[in-house]
RNA sequence: CGGGGCGUAGCUCAGCCUGGUAGAGCGCUUGCUUUGGGAGCAAGAAGUCGCAAGUUCGAAUCUUGUCGCCCCGACCA
């Protein structure tokens, strides 16, 4: 993409709404653009960015065998007078009257859509187990949005929901969504640290909050610190096989958000030079709640013997809007976003220090066909910038690689490949530029 | 929902107390000079001062109401 034909509207100054540096960042780096409280508007780069968080969300839950199809974000009331939530919910849900003065609302969640949707095809215990699941966005109408994209009212949401005939069967489900987070926050680059959640009236271990540990998270968190350095990644995993080994390793090391914290057993069970004290973003939350909307919704199929059974399910979310925030909170410095390569909106950003230069935009146009021709998603900014604000702006969205092409350099042949992260830079021959990225 | 703060040019803000021709920096447009970490000079465009009512000869400024946004707390399947 060439810049001086895109949309990118950057900001110099920190706007005054914005207090924590993700939601200052993301203003600045054109990323998105507050509408109302709550509400924002996805710019070019930061859709870029959305969609890629959602490739990685979608490509785990896809591995570990949930199934996508996608619900509306309008409901009817009637569905939600079913489980006994149109009047529990309160004012967080917004409800709406339509032209015929039916009563709908905008869906905050989706058991109970998603639990008709089942009950009226799934008829037999030979359909189960299921796992479907959609990205749609959701409102829920925040008695206080804040942080940006991180409390908004409006919010792009992952959320799973899995149906089995019995609780060891939801065990499982639970599991492989278990291992598919750990997977998915690693592969954005994430330390999220599963911690034990409150399972409301079911009660059991069977609900879990994953938390990216940060400054400016909302909940004081407490874990052991050998959770931060494990990964997942390098585990091989079976989503045939049983999952409990991994889930173990997981949840064996004290881990907990201030309502389930219990500083007796902290002491207890971590040494003191182990203890992590922090606060944490929650990036996602999976639940068992075995047959709370099944039963009140008659979600029922037949079973060997050719009795009743009501489904037993678990219902499991990721906030992909949010992510963007945790993302740019964990990974920034003082210049900008640092991002992590999986959910770059550009691989590079190839700058051209002197646009009206013969051979800087010779060497530069060259390059930049190159770069596409084998497939580098390249930011090309072939404005007429001077060198200093160009590389301010590189700097500022994040792209993890820049490469400076200049009168100098061209001179001699060479362009200067500057890593984001480490700020490492290095000259490279201008005709080896390519393979350098195509390869990697 | 309790408490606090703020609405003036695209952005950051001054002016308000003490009423009298609406300002600065950045950004934007044009020209010249510049050109490797947010350039300099010159000229220019751009704001019904959130909205409404009131007081007044006169309101960005005072009063009342209202809407919006932000922060702290409570809340957050």
């Amino acid at each position: 993409m060439r810049l001086s034909r895109y949309f990118l509207p950057t900001l110099r100054e920190n706007p005054a709404e914005a207090q924590i540096v993700s939601h200052r960042l993301m203003l600045r780096a054109g990323l998105v653009r507050q509408s109302a409280a709550g509400i924002y508007s996805w710019l070019p780069l930061g859709l870029k960015v959305l969609r890629n968080i959602e490739k990685i969300v979608r490509e785990e839950q896809n591995r570990a065998g949930a199934i996508e199809l996608l619900m509306p974000t309008i409901q009817s009331a009637d569905l939600w007078r079913e489980s006994g939530r149109y009047e529990a919910y309160g004012k967080e849900m917004l409800r709406i009257t339509d032209r015929h003065e039916r009563e709908m609302l905008f869906g905050p969640t989706n058991e109970e859509l998603i639990t008709a949707i089942v009950r009226d095809s799934i008829k037999t215990y030979r359909d189960l187990p299921r796992n479907l699941y959609h990205i749609q966005w959701k409102f829920r109408d925040e008695v206080r949005p804040r942080f940006g994209v991180m409390r908004g009212r409006e919010f792009l949401m992952k959320d799973a929901y899995s149906f089995d005939i019995d609780k060891e069967g939801a065990r499982r489900a639970y599991e492989k969504m278990f291992v598919a987070y750990l997977r998915t926050y690693a592969r954005m680059g994430l330390k999220a640290i599963p911690m034990a959640a409150d399972t409301g009236p079911i009660g059991g271990d069977m609900s879990h909050e994953f938390i990216i540990l940060a400054d400016t998270g909302e909940s004081a968190v407490f874990c052991h610190k050998d959770l931060v350095d494990y990964d997942i990644l390098g585990t091989e995993v079976d989503f045939d096989a049983s999952l409990t080994p991994i889930i173990d390793r997981w949840t064996g090391l004290y881990a907990a958000t201030d309502e389930k914290h219990d500083a007796a057993r902290f002491d207890a069970e971590v040494p003191a030079d182990k203890q992590i004290a922090a606060r944490g973003i929650e990036v996602g939350h999976i639940f068992y709640f075995g047959t709370k909307y099944s039963k009140p919704m008659g979600a029922v199929v037949a079973g060997p013997n050719g009795e009743s059974i009501e489904l037993e399910m678990g219902s499991y979310g990721i906030g992909v809007s949010r992510l963007m925030g945790a993302i740019i909170e964990a990974s920034h410095d003082d210049a900008g976003i640092v991002w992590p390569e999986s959910v770059a909106p550009f691989k590079l950003g190839l700058v051209n220090l002197k646009a009206g230069d013969a051979a800087v935009d010779a060497a530069s146009a060259k390059l930049y066909a190159a770069l596409e021709a084998a497939g580098v998603e390249t930011l090309y900014d072939d404005t007429d910038e001077r060198a200093g604000a160009k590389f301010a702006t590189m700097d500022l969205i994040g792209l993890p690689w820049q490469v400076h092409v200049g009168p100098r350099g061209v001179a001699r042949g060479v362009a200067e490949i500057k890593n984001r992260k480490t700020g490492e830079r290095t000259e490279v021959a201008l005709d080896e530029v390519v393979a350098r990225f195509a390869a990697a």
